[in-house]
DNA sequence: GGGTTTCTGCATCGATCGATGCAGAAGAGG
DNA sequence: CCTCTTCTGCATCGATCGATGCAGAAACCC
């Protein structure tokens, strides 16, 4: 069984490096949501028409669908590295701290795609919206693992309640990235995250 | 001098309720944001034409301005109310669980207009924007005053920094309004924040 | 009831929305 | 070089966007 082989398609070759065009639209999803991101500023900012946007990625729905899946292993895989934190507390740390910087970049658009990406839509749009609950949904639901595993090492107290931490991180973390898309800058936030976690874990 | 004297206009009435009409468009808007509802959605809810509509409210971002002030003087006014809490504590508590309350109503939408009405846009779009990140901001710098008052009264310790307890309180309602936008429940929601006010105050 | 003023229903505006059709350009395989 | 496959540029699709013009209906003042 071969691994992927790469199969070198006859025909012309594609004249853009997909990879790049989905960042370029990843970008103009971020900062525009997905109902203000028009066809026209996604195939500009990705440098190519509609034809071969529509050809190579399928409609704006799968763009974007893609562009998430992007967004989460590049500007949000601080999530899954801070899960493999020894302590509770230092994932909660981790996830704040990446939070803090994924939403306050220098470059780039700030808040974090997956609460401002279509958080609410008109009927249109209810398929994108679905899809970043499920994808908000799916961050809650791991951080809850840890922290059910924590309570089982002995990390967090018996009486420590993992949905109730998972609840109170992950609103810190939408909260960081609501007040980010509002423009408060870097410095301020994580001075306020370090408070929020000194008293821990909130029972 | 009279004092708002209502001056009987000449010529036809009115047919319709314009405190009605808005509180109709302010669903609409609180469910699916500036950019997701649409002229005949809105005016569809409120049940009248479109020419009656910008007669009455001159267009669709000054209808959202008004619907806005509607939302804030009603479903918002909590806010307002939970500054009078003699106690910092009091304060916040009153205004996570006034948060609660309102973004997880059992009938009407879940969420923040404040928070979910716009909070990423197109270009065409960006005045709405720009409302709300400065009712955002309004609302921020209110409850850092009541704070800066607090520590002036001895209520919050002097090393007790305003602007950082503020911006964790105001992180969490907007944690509180993306979770209920995510059809969290309100139960779970107030338990978290039950936990989270539980060390006072955060330093 | 006449005159006046305002509101409302309908049609429609140009612009833009997401999405396609088509013909020619471009490059790989033979 | 020829053929074949694929991609791309351009034009354009029907639908909907926010926004208006206009004429008739309705109700107030006198």
């Amino acid at each position: 069984m071969k691994t992927e082989q790469q199969r070198r398609p006859a025909g012309r070759p594609r004249g853009f490096d997909v990879d790049e065009a989905l960042e370029r639209a990843l970008l103009v999803f971020w900062e525009q949501g997905y109902e203000g991101a028009s066809l026209a500023t996604l195939t500009g900012a990705m440098g190519i028409s509609t034809a071969s946007m529509y050809a190579t990625f399928g409609n704006k729905e799968a763009l974007f669908r893609k562009a998430l899946e992007r967004y989460t292993e590049g500007p949000s895989a601080y999530l899954a590295r801070a899960l493999d934190e020894p302590t509770a507390l230092g994932v909660a740390t981790a996830i704040l701290a990446g939070t803090i910087r994924t939403t306050t970049r220098p470059t780039g658009p700030n808040g974090c795609l997956g609460v401002q990406g279509a958080l609410a839509t008109g009927d249109a749009s209810s398929e994108a919206r679905d899809l970043l609950v499920a994808w908000r949904d799916d961050g809650y639901t791991t951080i809850r693992a840890r922290f059910e595993r924590a309570v089982d090492e002995g990390d967090l107290p018996p009486d420590a309640d993992p949905t109730l931490v998972a609840r109170y991180v992950t609103a810190l973390g939408y909260g960081i990235a609501v007040q980010a898309a509002s423009g408060v800058g870097r410095d301020e936030l994580q001075d306020m995250a370090d408070a929020a976690l000194r008293a821990w874990p909130p029972v």
